[in-house]
DNA sequence: TTCCTAAATAGTAATTTTCTTAATTAATAT
DNA sequence: ATATTAATTAAGAAAATTACTATTTAGGAA
């Protein structure tokens, strides 16, 4: 049984605040998909998070696992990653917001602490009378190891 | 039967050369793909490219368009978008590389012209030894007439 | 506490996307 | 032209994602 840090179950908190106070229900289930991500290392996969979750209720359907990480993503709480094995997502603590280097050969990420939604943007969006409410900037290439076995040839 | 202008030939001819020079085969599946975003509009969808191109070669299979599209992605010869109602994918032109706006409630798409992929972010990724080949930015928010109907209470 | 209601869920079905394999075919050299 | 080879393909299976519906439940009001 993994035990929680309290670093975990604060964060727990924050996100299940943030929920509440837009009016989200806080069921068994939607605490527990936040919980999961406790258990899988930075980037959960839908998969590795539905197992978890499964372990303390085993007949969550993966359509609320889904549905949760739409929702959590809406909320800006997580931030989904796609890597070349697939999708994955991670939580994402209030103030800091950032973006990905994302490698396509060994799907490898890190992160990128500056942020291209600056005012530019903003004004670009307002002037055409759009509200923005969010948005998905990520990079691709090859990490340092992959560009050096393959490239140098 | 739709007549195909000069301009879409003359797309249709430099997308193929970005292929050949690449060394990719034009086989007439691929050329057909490419040639059915001529008849879907800027913004075509893999089922609307999969009728399109059925037309002229029944037997494609859908896992053919995939896998075009995808090439073609990667090339930089067609952007996807994601939006509400489904991934659409359009052709850019070469030198006209730009992101989108994208409405979250009528699917609804415009052009940025400014990129955000400037020598700061590749100075970014230089740090850690990365090699940029791509990136991915959208913008998401409601636009007029959607924020209008929706905001205004 | 009990009741009410909208939100959330389980279970299932449908759809979309990816993968695997054997056969076909475009490009290159002969 | 013909043969060679590696890329591309069709077909079917598998995996991932989304949609649908009846039922349950969290949270607020009485």
């Amino acid at each position: 049984m993994e035990k929680s840090t309290e670093q975990e179950n604060d964060t727990l908190d924050k996100c299940l605040a943030i929920l509440r106070k837009q009016g989200y229900k806080i069921t068994p289930q939607r605490r527990a998909v936040l919980a999961a991500f406790g258990s899988c290392g930075r980037f959960a996969t839908v998969q590795q998070l539905l197992e978890v979750v499964r372990r303390t209720q085993p007949d969550v359907s993966l359509d609320t696992i889904y549905r949760n990480l739409t929702l959590l993503a809406e909320l800006g709480i997580v931030h989904e990653v796609h890597r070349p094995s697939g999708n994955a997502f991670e939580v994402v603590a209030p103030g800091h917001h950032h973006h990905h280097l994302v490698c396509t050969e060994c799907g490898k990420t890190e992160c990128i602490n500056i942020c291209p939604m600056n005012k530019l943007y903003e004004k670009e969006a307002d002037k055409r009378g759009f509200f923005v409410t969010g948005h998905v900037f990520e990079v691709y290439g090859l990490c340092a190891s992959c560009r050096s076995r393959l490239l140098k040839k």
